[in-house]
DNA sequence: CGGTTCATTGATTCGCGTCAATGCAGGTGG
DNA sequence: CCACCTGCATTGACGCGAATCAATGAACCG
């Protein structure tokens, strides 16, 4: 599984801040920077054979249409799922109506982790979606029966973690271009596979989710694109396709300054 | 306490967008607005006298002292931790130095989860530090022999993942103003526990480390601070306690605008 | 074909970062 | 015991980046 660390302690005081040694080394190894994200752990993936048909068994099949609910913020949280097909979001809102897109899950990508009894965020369909659906009961009973799963469910949830870092890192500590490559380098190796260069990308949500996922108002997300496009790093033809044409440039964007 | 309350909703900006349901209840109840934080998992609180034990045994302790590094981001993840006493920060940085907190842990949280067999993250002491280290091949082994380990390892990342999103909420969405009253509360909550109002908090922190927490700068995180002093909200002795003089009126400013 | 949804673009405002001093406490050593 | 230094906090002046406000366009749909 994948776990951790280090040998202790090596007093190097890290002063990023102040210090942060001119050539910081290639510190950071693998964050935003590296190769990561390419490929998110799935359930499937992480089962065996008899045990996916199991937990196939185990759930059923539920078809959700684009724009609607999955399930909300504080509801009980009294099933989990997988998706099939279709692409997912998730998000937190605050009482105003700010809005904060935790995440986009696509085909395989598992969905419903709550701490307490309630979920803590909000899914909706991006697009017509089909999911298949895990009662709570009938799910942790399964644990009990097979190991397995929790292990799965703890890589799957240490992979959400890591990427709950990068994107905070994003929100917390980069500039409105800086974000938006980032994010179009995500979806890029996403798709594409780590070895992505040049292609183009489907992106079925409206901009005002990707500005929700980015922290950004929708005009800067748009900007920004405009920007790109101006640039001759991006194209469109589209609404909802974006072509990347240089992709080494956006990555020099989403890395640093 | 401290609720969120306000009514769900209305239609401002997101709409709950489109579809969203009519009655889109009572939303978002359980976030930054809520009392959760209220207590984080701890390995010890989800395991039994025996597992404890066995664990205790399979450790061993490390002492670390103020400002030094107990790991290193992209350093390879061979030792897991809990943190026995003393306040652990664990940080992203991006290679120009930028800096992101995603978290302080406290005694009793556990450290180290990885998702690959290399640190996403860094951790470094804030305070002298006491922790218990696991080996990695050891607590893998314990991990087979211990199945409730994985469930309370499980259960402590869920509950990060949730962490994760008040965070993400904060720094894609929040005011410098809400940040730091929400950190306030939030510590407080922490500290003192649900029913907390009114106390004096300790923050061994510098404030460079929370203006990293929080995605601002330094001076930022200072001004604010002295104006929730004008305010009244809050009273300090030494350079890292504070009193928290109006909770209601911190916590007002943290849920909203 | 007219209405809804979403993207674009411009003008303007303003929050917060940056730069630059100054202040202040704690530790150290002469 | 007091000057000094060093880390850290505070405060002010200033500018930039991104939000906001406000239209206009383009695409999609019944």
């Amino acid at each position: 599984m994948s776990q951790c660390d280090d040998l202790p302690t090596q007093i190097l005081r890290h002063d990023a801040r102040r210090a942060r040694s001119p050539v910081d080394d290639r510190s950071v190894p693998g964050s935003l920077w590296a190769g990561r994200w390419a490929r998110t752990p799935t359930l499937e993936d992480e089962l065996g054979p008899a045990e996916n048909a199991r937990l196939t068994a185990a759930g059923s099949i539920v078809d959700t249409s684009r724009q609607t609910v999955v399930f909300t913020p504080g509801e009980h949280a009294d099933a989990l799922y997988t998706v099939l097909s279709g692409v997912v979001r998730i998000f937190a809102s605050m009482p105003d109506g700010r809005r904060q897109i935790i995440g986009f899950m696509h085909p395989g990508d598992f969905l419903g982790f709550a701490y307490e009894d309630v979920y803590a965020c909000g899914a909706e369909a991006v697009t017509d979606v089909r999911l298949r659906r895990y009662g709570r009961r009938a799910f942790l009973a399964l644990c009990e029966r097979t190991p397995n799963l929790e292990r799965a469910l703890l890589r799957i949830a240490a992979h959400e973690l890591t990427m709950a870092q990068d994107h905070m890192v994003m929100l917390g500590r980069q500039s409105a271009r800086e974000r938006v490559a980032s994010f179009l380098c995500q979806v890029a190796r996403r798709t594409l596979g780590l070895e992505a260069r040049g292609t183009s990308l489907w992106l079925p949500m409206p901009q005002a989710d990707i500005a929700d996922y980015l922290g950004l108002s929708v005009e800067t997300v748009s900007r920004v694109l405009t920007w790109f496009k101006q640039t001759g790093a991006i194209r469109s033809r589209s609404r909802d396709i974006v072509e990347i044409l240089d992709f080494t440039s956006l990555e020099r964007i989403a890395g640093e300054a």
